[in-house]
DNA sequence: CGCTTCAATATGTATAGACATATTTGCGAA
DNA sequence: TTCGCAAATATGTCTATACATATTGAAGCG
């Protein structure tokens, strides 16, 4: 292992737990040992065991020592990239169609497109993704005009909004519901399936800073499509 | 914002970014300017700077300086607790009904089976988890005996193999593959579904030290089941 | 014997300085 | 003008030291 001292420390300690030579529980060596072991400074392991607790590795407490933590249940790191890069990265062409563009006002029967409206209007986007010219995804999208005002200028024909949103609100929070479906029966003529084939359905509400952004629901064909979350070592 | 200085250094520029203040590609103060804001040391305002670097909030290039980094697609982090501590949390009874045990060599036909026995035995187990006296979800699992030889003696009638293994084979990794199925028969009448219902899919995959362990298909029904993914502030 | 108090310990935070390293910029020579 | 080299710059790593803070364990007291 080369490079920096602290990530060869962090390495070497974390090969023990991996391997399993250092059980949940066991207690890890103090920095002042480390400084020994190692000849370096305690800021050095100081540097490599913080990064160790971030990594969830190891858990630490004052005048007793830090210790291998017990492992959590997989919270794996799901990956959801936007539908056109992931359709483009397959090497697939790549189309948006807009079905219908609404301004409203929010529903006054629905708490929840009222608190996304905030006082203001809803932009409803309904419109199909396209991959290699068949049918890709579906999507059912409200946006609130009070947080994003310039995209009821925004031309959304040929563009997804999804990509415009990414492009012009930065750094926004979101909460993603994944869960299946059977396709009724306008969805599975959007997207050219039987009646009742099951679909993987994301539902994903956005805020900026607090304030409720966009809220899409979008479906895929069951079989075309895999969301695939990972969780390991590597970071 | 109390706390530590290093905490109160990232969060002022964290909420910068946050806000839109500071657009992506914005250049940051470097880490002489913030030294002299905060009237502290260069250690400090560089551990606040590293910090927003693995919150991928900034990117830093020598010599050029710190930049808002461009907004990755949602990377959210997915939680998929184990489905015995998911029942109960709900606060609903939880119960463990094993359907087959069987040790039997792999599929040569199947090279991923080949590849998870890596040469010895596989212990394939299916069962039913029930929530509340209802079945909730159907697990079909396959366990390389080469890589766990203890699993061949512990009792699963009653309790769920994923927990021994969490409990015995500590800080695997993962990779998970989530999808819709419409339920075969099989499946419909283990879940007391109709045949053809949406269910979620997670297909599992574990590894420990670069050695297969398992593989886990659990089918969940569509409705009694969502997955949920959050990505945002707090950490 | 049980409770309180106090000191020892290991981590948490911060400083000031030093040298390494990558990258940009600008100057000077071909 | 262009190529190449050197200086300036900002981050990357590390040291040695200092004091703060939480927790444990043991001593001391009722």
């Amino acid at each position: 292992m080369t490079g920096p001292l602290h990530q060869r420390i962090r390495a070497d300690i974390e090969a023990r737990i991996r391997s399993g030579e250092w059980a949940p529980g066991h207690r890890a060596p103090t920095e002042a040992e480390l400084m020994e072991a190692y000849g370096c400074s305690r800021m050095t392991v100081n540097k490599a065991m913080i990064a160790l607790v971030e990594a969830g590795l190891i858990v630490r407490r004052k005048r007793a020592g830090s210790f291998v933590a017990r492992p959590k249940v997989h919270a794996p790191v799901l990956n959801i990239p936007d539908i056109q890069s992931e359709i483009v990265a397959r090497g697939e062409s790549y189309a948006f169609r807009l079905l219908s563009r609404v301004v409203r006002s929010p529903d006054r029967d629905s708490p929840e497109e009222v608190a996304l409206a905030a006082g203001g209007k809803l932009l409803a986007l309904d419109g199909v993704h396209d991959a290699g010219g068949r049918p890709f995804a579906l999507e059912r999208r409200l946006v609130s005009l009070k947080a994003v005002p310039e995209m009821a200028d925004a031309d959304f024909e040929t563009h997804p909004p999804g990509a415009w949103l990414l492009e012009h609100v930065a750094w926004t929070e979101a909460e993603s519901r994944i869960s299946a479906v059977n396709a009724e029966p306008d969805e599975a003529r959007l997207l050219a399936l039987d009646e009742g084939t099951a679909c993987l359905v994301v539902d994903r509400r956005t805020w900026r800073e607090g304030q409720h952004v966009t809220r899409v629901r979008q479906v895929f064909p069951g079989e075309a499509y895999d969301l695939v979350a990972r969780f390991g070592p590597g970071t």
